[in-house]
DNA sequence: AAAGATGTTAAATCGACGTTAATTATGATA
DNA sequence: TATCATAATTAACGTCGATTTAACATCTTT
């Protein structure tokens, strides 16, 4: 499967974990857990390679995988390597990651990325959902336009005097606000970033 | 340090991660592994070793650590993994404990950047939540203008006859002074700066 | 009282954010 | 591959609040 199908494939019906090949026809499997992990979609993810250089380790890790398996593999050991990722993720602490926010009348979905305000589903686009992703995640606390940078564009450089989060700001308080020009649900931190007002 | 002698210690006061030698004098890194997550104590564990069969590994990931390195390995390589280790946690994990300063009948919360005297919240803007951090984090101490124009101004010039400071003091005073006119927050030291009452 | 330091207020300047429409990118479909 | 719809980004400008300046007042110390 190509690496761009992969991605609308997995966005469709998220599985619970991904193997990926590091060398895919199109976009290479680092780009692709580039994408993924700027989308927010927080699978756990196992990079294959038949590379055994340094540097693609290094990448493979820092782009957002969870392991790292190198080609040949014992299948032992891949097969071990899942379970640990997935009982990661389970106990990630007792406290498993709830796939649905609940934050008055707003309700995100994690899993299925759908969002209804007061009962009414709303559909947001994919920047839309994931901006708004990482407030709820983060809700009471300011996310800084740099911490938005790095989360939703990672490396694709967008510049700072760029207007683009504000476009994308502006179009989730219209589909989510009750009067989307007095927002009460995200707040503008000036000289700092955006914050979603804590249920 | 000897296996045993780590749990106790690591029970006492939980590092961020652990970085387990599989061999250790009294019980080796399996082991202790087992027994962290028998006591779920569920810090991120990364095995360290020279082993490289692949029994080792399994057995490794099995008993619960997080990652595997196979000595002789390359530091960037344990670097990335660290990382990697510490970021799951953080995203899994969600919050972590904010660092709120609790100073008498003024609290504030670094992280949200919020402001409350005597129960209610008081907004601030950027420059003077800078300012205010820099005095609270220095309660009880004197902050010489000095201070203040490299912290909060850094490079950019901000001449000494300039009344900027002095304004935002004033901003903050009315803010958060019972009576602004007679401060008790924060006080003047003259011929040297201000300084945040100590609670 | 004089000099130097800080306080105060309002006005000027500056910069951050908001907004809309136009443009470009993307991805699906034929 | 060409076409089309939709999403994302840029451009351009508006608005408003934050910050700084200016001018003068008041306090402190000698």
């Amino acid at each position: 499967m190509a690496g761009l199908e992969a991605l609308t494939a997995i966005r469709n019906s998220p599985p619970d974990l991904l193997i990926l090949d590091l060398t895919l026809p199109d976009i290479d499997g680092i780009q692709l857990c580039r994408r993924l992990r700027e989308q927010r979609l927080d699978l756990p993810v196992i990079m294959l390679t038949a590379r055994d250089g340094l540097s693609d380790k290094v990448l493979g890790l820092e782009c957002g995988a969870d392991d790292y398996v190198v080609k040949p593999f014992a299948f032992l050991e891949l097969q071990a390597r899942i379970k640990t990722c997935l009982r990661r993720r389970e106990t990630a602490a007792g406290r498993k990651v709830p796939d649905s926010l609940n934050l008055g009348s707003l309700k995100i979905d994690h899993q299925k990325r759908q969002v209804w305000v007061t009962g009414k589903e709303v559909e947001l686009t994919k920047k839309e959902f994931s901006l708004l992703l990482l407030l709820a995640e983060n809700r009471g606390r300011v996310m800084t336009r740099e911490d938005i940078r790095k989360t939703l564009w990672g490396q694709r450089q967008l510049y700072s005097w760029s207007r683009t989060i504000d476009v994308h700001i502006r179009h989730l308080r219209q589909k989510l606000e009750a009067e989307p020009d007095h927002p009460t649900l995200i707040r503008t931190v000036i000289g700092v970033g955006y914050r979603l007002q804590a249920e």
